[in-house]
DNA sequence: CTAATAGTGTCTCTTAGACATTATCTG
DNA sequence: CAGATAATGTCTAAGAGACACTATTAG
């Protein structure tokens, strides 16, 4: 009596590719059926939750502090376990983006899933999913988010479509570069390597993510 | 080892009185000097956490569910605890927004504090509060929740007033009240006693927190 | 009668949003 | 040379923001 709920914590790892936004599931090795479900661990005593859940993206993902872009906490989930022993389960659950693809062999199979293509998934996993795509949706409305999805220097071609991808909206390119340029979270790239390919790239002023002084 | 990390509940409570953001915090009967702290209980596995905060909310505060007009989720914090054995606290925390103030007498003091004037705390509490009130402002921005600090019918005077005070900024009367109206998330009250007394009532549309089609 | 509180309209200026063509590099 | 990708300006319409006085009620 008076025992603790058992302890999760899972990752949503997201990644964009030619317009696509995808989300990483595991699924053991060797699973008859296969079934997917977000990479997700146990949490301890010794360490914190991000710790132990960025240890198992490491071993079992090969998605390494280097190749992660942006992370954030998202709701803690608390559900009724299937065993009976320990009736609750509380779930940590945490956002990840990359502009990378580096998941390299780890013990568990990686998929990488468009969001409106998902694998049959748990509930919870649904849900947990659903909700962070939420925040993606308005968090690339008012700060500069889908930055985080691409390379760190960037056309503005590109960032409008993530922006699009993410928001379901389509703009106008021209009204849309116009007022990503004046919200001054973005400057040209002083690379010397800048101007020989395609177009001006740009890189975040502030790396980390910033609020924009207004919102699409 | 492989033990599990202590659980705890925190609410922060917010009332609105004249003009100020008012945060209830508790501190034990018969304290020498009196060290204020948020509310909180340790969880355990019978219930969900919300289960074990509210029903501590009832005895130790009197705080009723008739009371809460809004709650939300906050962060989920993780600190080293200050005993050695279980190193790790997990620290869920809960944001409350009440009008009246009916908090009968507990087995705690309870003391209403501005949140310009608040007592000496934990660093932990402050962080909580700090980042509580951060959602709080923003949150006044683009949707209803001044409302939720105010009964519920009230005049655009003091929905402006509970605006002003959450995000710091005064705003030109007219114009917040024409944009208010044209939001089409308020509506007068059809009560009979409407227009005996001051101005006219308004109430929300929806009963629920809802997000403004454009924000402030 | 004084103080507090609620009600109301116009004008300006900024910004959101619609809209099509040219230039360059790559294959 | 064909196709893909990036760069660019103007006009219109909507909304943000500045601005002051009148009416009612309570003490």
């Amino acid at each position: 009596m008076n025992q603790i709920p058992r302890i999760t914590v899972k990752a949503v790892p997201f990644h964009y590719v030619e317009g696509q936004l995808l989300v990483a599931l595991v699924s053991r090795l060797h699973e008859k059926p296969q079934s997917w479900r977000l990479p997700e661990t146990d949490v301890y005593n010794v360490h914190t939750s991000l710790q132990y859940l960025e240890q198992m993206l490491r071993t079992k993902c090969g998605l390494t502090p280097r190749n992660v872009r942006y992370r954030e906490q998202l709701y803690t989930f608390e559900e009724p376990s299937p065993d009976i022993h320990p009736k609750n389960t509380l779930c940590l659950t945490y956002l990840y983006l990359s502009d990378e693809l580096v998941w390299h062999k780890g013990s568990d199979h990686i998929g990488l899933f468009p969001i409106h293509a998902l694998p049959p998934l748990s509930p919870l996993d649904t849900r947990i999913i659903h909700y962070a795509t939420e925040r993606l949706q308005a968090k690339a409305l008012y700060t500069t988010l889908p930055a985080f999805l691409l390379p760190t220097t960037f056309t503005l071609d590109r960032y409008q479509q993530v922006f699009e991808t993410l928001t379901g909206k389509t703009v106008d390119r021209r009204n849309f570069r116009k007022k990503l340029r004046t919200l001054g979270a973005i400057t040209p790239a002083t690379s010397n390597s800048s101007q020989q390919n395609g177009g001006t790239k740009y890189t975040l002023v502030d790396q980390q993510l910033s609020i924009l002084p207004k919102s699409f």
